[in-house]
RNA sequence: GGAAGCAUAGCUCAGCUGGGAGAGCAUCUGCCUUACAAGCAGAGGGUCACAGGUUCGAGCCCUGUUGUUUCCACCA
């Protein structure tokens, strides 16, 4: 029997762990299944889930629950990211605190130590996604260094490097100087920080006075090695070529001409920095300007900056600053607030370096990876976000992909001492493959994280083998992500699955939004906005918190968290077990068959109902509309199925025939089962739970989907049924305005042909508080002191002796008659139009001379009863 | 500088291919009715940002304006 109270925590990982254990998750590769395959944006094994995870994994979730019970062999394929720069991060901290360093541990023990947190901490996020119900198949976890994708990683990397995609070279960078590595172009973002524009005077070496240069970097300046003007500026056209000495320093620095300064901008003189700007590093190479680097590869000025050597980059600011002020070659400061660059990671200031990287080249990798997308091959949804695909990739530069650091997968190229050539080979090399020389070494950097998370579509199933697995489920059918990782990640698999797979890697994108906070912010660690799902599922229970992540969203619209939204979620989940609990209550004891028997009026009309909204949801879950699915089933439920059905059910139930008692019993049993499995892709938890205690079958995750049944659609009874509905509603609303006292019953006299209104007055009876339900052919016989309402097909008289107010009967009938006047006037608008007639769809029309007829009978009836209060 | 989204009830948001404005929460009234007070019944509340246009018909399509959020680029 279930617990009177609903209680989430008491059943939720139970229920997990048997799945896992009897395998539901884990498809077989089946020739007579149709496949259909998710990958998990693999979370960082620092990770621990937070409210972006919990709504990303809680849509995928939804979907293969329902393409597993929709008769998929249904792959959600999970694992983990390595997470380079994160993970190197904690475990330096880590070694820091026991006061030793990298180096001084070294490359080996460093990465043993690391395994070793991964082991420990990396498989946190893991529970937390089984918290949250993830019907992932763990059998196939993948981490983006085990040895499959490792495996992959060398494969690819060889490859494109064979094919001459990936190079080395030297060129300008983003240097983090906090993590100590370079980083692509898509790892910086940009900070609006409120600054200066410092106008520093340079002075000419023949005396002639001096020139005023306007920076935002001042302690550049110990590194600058021209000043640049534009060639037609008319200011300055007599100086190029003169010199000038270099505040601060001993150095003479020429005056040269680019049309790279722009007219107009400051002071039209831009001091030239070509190792610490890339902007300036062009303008170096094409004057050929030397490159005196000032700052270290930690933000340390170097010994190029002379007295300044040792500061940090924020010191030797204010120091330049000080002493030019001092030397009175400060012309002014403006403040100045424009956009610096910062590591997406720490936050720290980029530093532009030029220094030696890995690239891939792009340009013939994005073009096919255009292609697919405007040819339909890959389809965003919603397809807005195909714009921003395009326009990344169509201005995209190669892509940077090694890394200073020592947690990843190591560069397989080996250097030759001997002959200085390169070695890149899939198998470790033990000599030179130019000179055979056995004194080469490996190279120290490691790839970037998203260089192996771009092939987790096909390295997670077994590529480069030929497996079965890799066969069958790939392509996958279906990514779903955030927005804010399409460059990372997104565009990235699209290009690999072509290049190395020879097709897209899948052929829908679902683009979801964010969760903020209740104030509309993004949730962050700095502003401590953030909620812990994990304390969320404690307290409201897992089912609860997807509900909340469900309802209300859109494709690719943010979700903002709100108390209210858990508590909407946990009410329903209450409902659901309580309807359930009644059910289960009624059904005790007894016999009770399959399937369904005799069917009376409520019954039909339910079923009918239910059809429906099977039907939408279907229609609404193959678009990924799953907010909307969610809404229709919501409404089902808890208005149709327990407001009303549930109520309709009582006067049977509680009666004598026990005939009708377990007729009826079966509907509500069958209702429910449909019910459950509706629900289930979305709260798998409740569903299953109930589903088990009623002992339906061993399990709900494997039943199919409800599916639009003719057999149990009855349109007539259907409407028919409306019609006893908007009585009941009709005779409540009296009640309410008449403050007749709930227990006070009545009785009602209906003006209507009573055949068509089947089983009416038990419902009518039962459901509005009426004694006796009277048909009546003339309204006299209603007799006087009446209340009086009107629907579609009946009007309706309640003696209600003293307790009948006739100006509140008078108002009630006028507010009434003039929404339907109004409907009147609307419809008759639209049909005195002639354009109306000859444009719109037939059935529309006709529609709206039924509608028109109907509200005019109406309008008749209401106003006979006006005229008989008088 | 370029691009995109959003603007609907007091609040948070739905509204699918144009055809009678919806939900949840909040508010008001009445109810512990033997599944559920995490509930039941009833009620109030909107010039769908503004201005034009297309159409027989616009919350929905087009143009512009205002406000707002986000992405991309980044010139010292």
């Amino acid at each position: 029997m279930m617990n009177k109270n609903f209680d989430p925590t008491t059943f939720e990982q139970d229920l997990y762990k048997r799945w896992c254990e009897k395998g539901y998750f884990t498809p077989k590769p089946d020739p007579d299944k149709k496949p259909f395959t998710i990958v998990i944006p693999p979370p960082n094994i620092t990770g621990q889930l937070h409210m972006g995870h919990a709504l990303n994994n809680t849509l995928q979730d939804v979907i293969i629950r329902y393409k597993r019970m929709d008769g998929y062999a249904a792959l959600w394929l999970p694992g983990t990211d390595h997470a380079s720069i994160a993970t190197e991060l904690k475990i330096v901290e880590q070694i820091q605190s026991e006061g030793q360093t990298k180096q001084s541990i070294g490359r080996e023990a460093f990465l043993k130590r690391a395994y070793a947190w991964k082991e420990k901490f990396g498989g946190r996020i893991v529970e937390q996604l089984k918290r949250l119900g993830s019907s992932c198949d763990w059998t196939r976890e993948a981490f983006t260094m085990d040895e499959r994708c490792n495996k992959a990683v060398r494969e690819v990397f060889v490859n494109l490097y064979d094919k001459g995609l990936i190079y080395r070279g030297n060129r300008m960078t983003h240097w983090c100087p906090s993590c100590g590595t370079a980083i692509s172009d898509a790892e910086i973002e940009y900070e609006e920080q409120a600054s200066a524009l410092w106008h520093i005077r340079y002075p000419y070496t023949d005396g002639s006075g001096y020139m005023i240069v306007a920076t935002t970097r001042p302690e550049t300046l110990l590194g600058d090695t021209a000043v640049a003007v534009n060639p037609s500026d008319e200011k300055y056209v007599d100086v190029v070529g003169k010199t000038m000495r270099l505040p601060l320093t001993d150095r003479v620095i020429p005056v040269i001409a680019d049309d790279y300064v722009e007219l107009g901008f400051g002071t039209g003189a831009v001091k030239i920095t070509p190792a610490h700007d890339p902007n300036d590093f062009e303008v170096g190479k094409r004057h050929n300007l030397e490159l005196i680097t000032v700052i270290d590869d930690k933000g340390i000025m170097n010994e190029n900056a002379g007295k300044y050597c040792g500061m940090t980059r924020e010191e030797a600011r204010k120091a330049v600053v000080e002493d030019l002020k001092a030397l009175d070659l400060m012309e002014k400061i403006e403040p100045y607030t424009h956009n610096v660059g910062v590591c997406y990671r720490c936050h720290t200031d980029i530093e532009p370096k030029a220094c030696e990287q890995w690239y891939l080249k792009m340009d013939d990798l994005a073009k096919p990876a255009i292609e697919v997308v405007k040819n339909g091959e890959t389809n965003f949804i919603p397809k807005r976000f195909e714009k921003i695909y395009f326009n990344w990739m169509e201005n995209i530069k190669d892509w940077c992909i090694s890394r200073q650091l020592w947690w990843g997968h190591r560069i397989p190229c080996w250097y030759c001492d001997d002959c200085g050539k390169m070695t890149v080979a899939k198998v470790d090399p033990t000599e030179c493959k130019h000179c055979g020389s056995k004194n080469i070494r490996q190279e120290e950097d490691v790839l970037d994280t998203w260089f192996s998370s771009a092939l987790w579509p096909f390295s997670t199933l077994g590529y480069p083998d030929k497996t079965e697995d890799l066969a069958y489920f790939y392509p996958t059918n279906l990514l779903v992500t955030a927005y804010d990782i399409i460059f990372f990640w997104v565009a990235r698999m699209i290009f690999s699955g072509i290049e190395h797979m020879g097709k897209t890697p899948f052929p829908e994108v679902l683009i979801h939004g964010i969760v903020r906070d209740s104030q509309g912010r993004k949730m962050s660690k700095s502003l401590g906005n953030g909620v812990d799902p994990l304390l969320l599922i404690d307290k409201y229970g897992a089912d609860a918190l997807r509900y909340s992540l469900c309802t209300g969203v859109a494709p690719g619209g943010d979700i903002r968290y709100s108390d209210d939204r858990m508590e909407a979620g946990r009410n329903f989940m209450n409902k659901l077990w309580n309807a359930s609990r009644f059910v289960a209550l009624n059904c005790e004891g007894k016999e009770i068959p399959e399937g369904l028997g005799e069917l009376n009026a409520a019954d039909k009309w339910i079923l009918t109902k239910l059809n429906n909204v099977v039907a939408e949801v279907r229609k609404n879950l193959d678009k990924y509309e799953i907010g909307l699915a969610l809404a229709k089933i919501y409404d089902f439920v808890w208005s149709d199925y327990c407001d009303w059905y549930i109520e309709l059910t009582k006067p049977f139930l509680y009666g004598q025939d026990e005939d009708k008692k377990i007729a009826t019993l079966r509907v509500l049993r069958y209702v429910l089962k449909q019910i459950l499995k509706l629900m289930h892709p979305f709260v798998p938890f409740i569903t299953e739970k109930i589903w088990t205690e009623f002992d339906f079958s061993e399990t709900v995750v494997l039943e199919r989907y409800p599916v639009y049944d003719e057999a149990t659609v009855f349109d007539r009874e259907y409407e028919e049924f409306e019609e006893v509905k908007e009585i009941i509603i009709k005779i409540r609303n009296v009640r309410a305005q008449m403050n007749v006292p709930p227990a006070k019953r009545f009785s009602l006299y209906l003006l209507t042909d009573p055949t068509a209104l089947s089983d009416a007055t038990t419902y009518i009876e039962k459901l509005a508080g009426v004694s006796k339900v009277s048909f009546v052919t003339d309204k006299a016989q209603a007799g006087d002191k009446v209340a009086r309402a009107v629907t579609n097909k009946a009007e309706l008289f309640i003696p209600l002796g003293e307790l009948v107010d006739v100006d509140k009967e008078r108002a009630r009938l006028n507010k009434e008659i003039g929404k339907v006047t109004a409907e009147i006037n609307r419809g008759k608008g639209m049909l005195n139009n002639a354009g109306f007639l000859a444009k719109a769809p037939e059935a529309l029309v006709n529609a709206e001379k039924e509608k028109l007829a109907k509200n005019e009978d109406l309008l008749d009836r209401l106003n006979a009863q006006l005229k008989d209060l008088d």
